[in-house]
DNA sequence: CTGCTCTTCTATAACGTTCTAGTTCTCCAG
DNA sequence: CTGGAGAACTAGAACGTTATAGAAGAGCAG
């Protein structure tokens, strides 16, 4: 028999209807979907096999309501962001055979942090993952004192409860740096973030590592952004100043193709008279055409520990709030190179 | 007081605890929270009040399993497909106001759509939002038996039950070949999407309008894909046979963004050598630094149809499978010009 | 005062699970 | 035959809501 189409009709089986063909109780039944000890084999084949038949699937809702613990986490993610898209990729990977389901809500320019987080919360999450949040400190405390929080890549000064697992972005800023001036730059400009999360930490991890090598004059930081429009802006200012620096690091990845775009366009050889370096190690840098070099991000990382941070925090000892730090990685690729002979010092 | 950091202790309040608290029946709080009518304004006030002071935020879990309706839509979306976060934002929009939540699952590398829809499912979702499924149609169809099903993007024969909102995509590939005939080229290639959605109906359509226009025998098809990449790896073939088209109508949006970076690199200005089409008009074609003439996709005309269509076969009377076409438009930007004047006709 | 209608409120039974505390059964030592 | 000890199973109470049915009280025509 086919089933009716469009299914409106005929509720879906529950556990009483599968008890019922298989003549035993509701209880059992329970035991032998959730894999719990307490039946035997013979029956519980014959159990899975009634359910079978009937088509059962067991309602999410009711069980999550039934039992004390939810094991849902709830995750806010930026739907236009490319980099939340393989972070919250991770977070599945991550909570999913930890036996964590995940409740994902978006936020997008219709649709602000608060409301995400509302959703959320009614539908009982045990713990808030948040990536790259942008809500005051003083609203993730509040939120921070009702369940677990743990922020991504967003720094916060020991807000109270708030858990934070970040990459070091000075840390990747000063390998993009060192990379540069290993090849022989020293007039090395950055394209900052402005106030996006980790901008601040990149400016100054360019700032010291500049300071490091003695090139202290020559540190420029131009206003930023986190989308190719800002790379692309902040570029042509340097090309309309004349003085153009033999390197620019930008702040990310979507940045630092709009710089390539705009210096393409003006004529400026890549890697041959600029070099360009990027940030996140994004989808993006790794086409072929782009090829960029770029400071990686630990993606795999840096969702592992939020997500066992979260759950430590549900099933451990409540402890006080943590701030964990990533390492990141150089990733050289093709927009990077020596400086061009007449511009920058000979190497060595 | 501050609340217990980690918020781990002390239950969250239930309708149970505000009843006590303002000193009345469950069933009144539970009438107050949900403004329906039978309760007074003074006790309102009084009810609002007592829920404020503790915390009470509704538990949508045991509202859903309760009331025989949950209002849920379950949405399966691509996590690395930019086009997908803006239908998701559309849909958001389109949902929330009629009164219906929205439960995401991502599909992923490492998230397949079966494991997708098998959650969407356990959380009892009333309707299924597909967007661009991949899914064999037999399996639609199979879904379909169980509860009503929208593709959105993808086309479908008539499988039964499941109601199809698409672009019209053959016209928007008409469109794109109408525009560069109107600015005088004639040879005028296409870089197909191979069998991503729609792929088909852009290269009948693109056939069709170039036949219209008496330009058959310069029909020059290439195969390409949905990625930056594909676009890079056609227009490279396309350099390499020596003999380029005056314009090249790509896939969509990131195929064309890789033919426009492999042009530039090439030395081969656009528009005025070639002229460059692109399709969906992302936020990418937008960024002032591409501006690429592309044809524009109504988003939210698509994705109030599709959840008004689910929303219909929830309320309504169950019909036949629907199949809604929605017009696409061109958009003009920077990418398309009149042919250069050795290489095709005068214009007029 | 009776009988009726409204409004406001309450008691209680669902919803589909899981959990606690049994109840049978079987097996086997004493 | 008694007395446990497990194993296999079940009855019934949660979980936090909403829906249904009805009670209590007010107002008012007869």
């Amino acid at each position: 028999m086919a089933p009716t189409a469009g299914g409106s009709e005929g509720k879906r089986p529950t556990l009483a209807d599968v008890a019922a063909r298989a003549g035993v109780s509701t209880a059992l039944v329970s035991i032998v979907m959730r894999g719990a000890k307490g039946a035997s084999d013979r029956t519980r084949e014959h159990v899975l096999r009634a359910a079978k038949e009937i088509g059962y699937r067991p309602d999410a809702r009711a069980r999550l309501l039934r039992s004390s613990r939810t094991r849902l986490l709830g995750v806010q993610f930026g739907l236009q962001h490319p980099f939340h898209a393989d972070l919250v990729e991770g977070i599945y990977a991550a909570a999913e055979p930890a036996g964590y389901q995940i409740a994902l809500s978006a936020v997008a320019p219709s649709r602000g942090e608060r409301h995400a987080v509302e959703t959320l919360l009614a539908d009982r999450c045990e713990a808030l993952i948040l990536l790259g949040p942008q809500a005051p400190a003083a609203r993730l405390a509040e939120l921070a004192a009702q369940l677990p929080v743990v922020s991504v890549a967003r720094r916060l000064r020991r807000t109270a409860g708030v858990d934070v697992v970040r990459t070091a972005d000075d840390e990747g800023a000063r390998q993009a740096v060192d990379h540069l001036v290993a090849l022989g730059h020293r007039d090395i400009a950055h394209i900052d973030g402005g106030t996006a999360p980790g901008a601040a930490d990149r400016r100054r991890g360019y700032r010291t590592a500049m300071g490091r090598h003695g090139l202290s004059r020559h540190v420029r930081i131009l206003p930023g952004g986190l989308t190719e429009e800002d790379g692309a802006a902040a570029a042509r200012t340097l090309l309309g100043a004349g003085a153009a620096p033999t390197a620019v690091l930008a702040f990310n990845d979507r940045c630092a193709t709009g710089v390539l775009d705009t210096f393409l366009r003006a004529g400026v050889a890549v890697p041959g008279e600029v070099s360009v370096v990027g940030f996140d190690d994004s989808h993006l840098a790794r086409l072929a055409h782009i090829d960029l070099t770029t400071v990686g991000q630990d993606i795999p990382r840096l969702t592992s520990l939020a997500v066992g941070r979260a759950i430590e925090r549900l099933e451990g000892e409540p402890a006080a709030e943590t701030e964990i730090v990533v390492a990141p990685h150089l990733v050289p690729r093709s927009t990077t190179a020596a400086p061009a002979a007449g511009r920058g010092p000979a190497p060595g």
